[in-house]
DNA sequence: CTTGGCACTCTAGGCTTAAGAGTGCCAAGC
DNA sequence: GCTTGGCACTCTTAAGCCTAGAGTGCCAAG
């Protein structure tokens, strides 16, 4: 459907959103008869300003304040009026400085929310990529004390992961090393889920014609491939929501705070991110989570190579500057696709 | 020195505390009077407490309001005034219980951190424990991709560290292999410093006669003792914080979080609880930061076998039930002390 | 369709007032 | 000499009142 808005009605809602992101402060006919530069008298935008109300674009907190954009009315902005203030080349050539300087994986995604809280001095919100595919590069056993093995998992040439697992007997040195040689010959190079598919396979069918070591070294594979990839997310800057008047008795604040210890509520919805190519707002309770009531979120989705792995974004008040934020986390999620896929 | 208090001033401010604590609301002449158990007139009370004001035990907020205590108020009566309240055993049963839940070392941590915080509901604080001896039990090369390789620290029979360095030229697996060898047999069950100590000296000793790749395997070695363990500390609850009024302003709540985020001096003022045996608390602005002006700090050390490797406490308001406080965290380190001695 | 006029409504802030709490001091009493 | 009731005084808090100002909706004229 196309908006029931004339073009008139469109640019003084345009006008009024910009208006009330800038000052915070309910707008009224004269201000936006003076700002829209539609040369109309405050009485005749009175007239548009009660259609906008009656369609549900603003309120008005009182009789005699001005009028505030309702979430419909920032819903049509940021979907069909916003202007975007691109970023100038030399930022982005400072953001990509900051995020060059990471080394590991975990300081890049940390860099990278911190970057997002400090430029929208709000809070920065950015997962840790997922292993599109994983590849076995080597796996190694150390024995430790009776009973307990250690595995090391070398993944995509870059990642180590370690366990130590509960072994029904103690393994010598050699029984181990001969495990792992074994292994290695028969599944470097593999995918994870593929390697599991083949163990559960193959200890299925030839268990007979197995050295019990041979048996050992798969079940102790299959332990340790035996668990799934956790979601997690990296936040910085959540002290920046403070400063924001809007949200605000401290009790929802407090409540938003303890979202984020939790977790889970911020992951399933940076979770609906992913799927979605570009850039994805959510505006007050369009989230669906009552702790985001009063707090929009603009998100992005970044890639491994073209794979989306993770979803980036920044967390602040409904009443935010969206011309601003858009790009930002735009550019930044590009920013840290680049340097993932550089690597 | 013995307090310049008589008798009755220290029963007098005892109550005044006391009460105090208990409804966060000055405390005036008449209450005190029937409160106290003394049988005493307002009018009495009022002399009393004005050496006491005198004496920069309490004051007055403002002239028609009751007193207060000041710091040093706070100070006598956690000294020499207290009564605390000890611990049921069956609650003592039930925290470590959780305790003993934990696997992980560092799930250990937070599950001190954890339950501190639940049970006070405040911000519960615990550092990351020190090794005071490390023993290198085992140590492991794997080769990762060019010129790159992957160092395995097994450490106390528990602890696995594990680095990437980057070096000069390529190593074959057997190259690493033999090296990993020869520092087992060297090395393994030794403390690292002492390690790290007589790296050094044969490295400058006897350069020419070592074979290459026992050179390199030693520079690897080198390379990876070579990194003091840094600092940390794991905190929760720090949301608890925002249910107190008596932190005011959101901008010094704000302060607080932002310290906590920093670490730094948090971590500096937990160092100085390290020495202490017992429990420590810092009041007010007793700690020398600005930010904890309006907190209370209630530490203690933890040790393992004896040692002492860690700290960990409560933050609160000033205002904080001390004589519940202080069982909480004297219990609670003793608790981490006997699970980490217990492995 | 636009606009000036106008009555109306509602808020924010300033001012006043009254109630209440608590004090300090004094003089009387044990 | 300590204890106590009495009393004048101070200060805060909340309520009530009032006014200025902002903004509205509606209407009738252009």
């Amino acid at each position: 459907m196309t908006h029931p808005l004339n073009d008139r009605a469109q640019l003084l809602l345009k006008s009024l959103v910009e208006r009330y992101i800038r000052d915070g402060q309910p707008v009224g006919s004269r201000i936006l008869s003076k700002d829209s530069g539609l040369n109309l008298s405050p009485a005749t935008i009175r007239n548009v300003m009660c259609d906008l109300e009656d369609m549900g674009f603003i309120r008005a907190p009182h009789t005699s304040a001005g009028r505030i954009p309702t979430v419909q009315g920032y819903r049509v902005f940021v979907d069909s009026l916003l202007t975007v203030k691109p970023l100038h080349s030399k930022e982005v050539e400072q953001y990509r400085a900051k995020l060059g300087s990471a080394v590991t994986k975990v300081e890049l995604v940390e860099a990278t929310s911190d970057l997002l809280s400090s430029i929208t001095r709000m809070a920065g919100v950015v997962t840790i990529p997922r292993r599109k595919q994983t590849l076995l590069r080597q796996i190694e056993f150390v024995s430790l004390s009776d009973k307990r093995v250690l595995v090391i998992l070398v993944l995509n040439d870059q990642e180590v992961q370690n366990r130590v697992i509960h072994t029904e007997k103690t393994f010598s040195a050699q029984e181990l090393l001969y495990a792992a040689n074994f292994l290695n010959s028969e599944f470097a190079g593999m995918e994870l889920t593929t390697i599991r598919q083949r163990l559960l396979a193959s200890m299925q069918q030839a268990r007979n014609d197995m050295g019990e070591v041979m048996q050992t070294a798969m079940s102790l594979a299959d332990q340790v491939l035996d668990d799934k990839q956790q979601e997690d997310f990296v936040l910085a800057g959540q002290t920046n929501l403070m400063n924001f008047a809007d949200m605000a008795n401290i009790d929802k604040l407090r409540q938003l705070f303890d979202a984020f210890n939790t977790k889970n509520d911020i992951l399933h919805l940076l979770d609906q991110s992913i799927s979605a190519e570009g850039i994805q707002i959510f505006i007050g309770e369009e989230s669906g989570y009552r702790v985001l009531d009063e707090c929009s979120i603009v998100t992005s989705s970044y890639k491994v190579n073209d794979d989306v792995v993770g979803v980036l974004g920044v967390i602040g008040p409904t009443r935010m500057a969206y011309d601003r934020v858009i790009p930002i986390v735009d550019v930044t999620a590009r920013l840290l696709s680049a340097v993932l896929t550089s690597e």
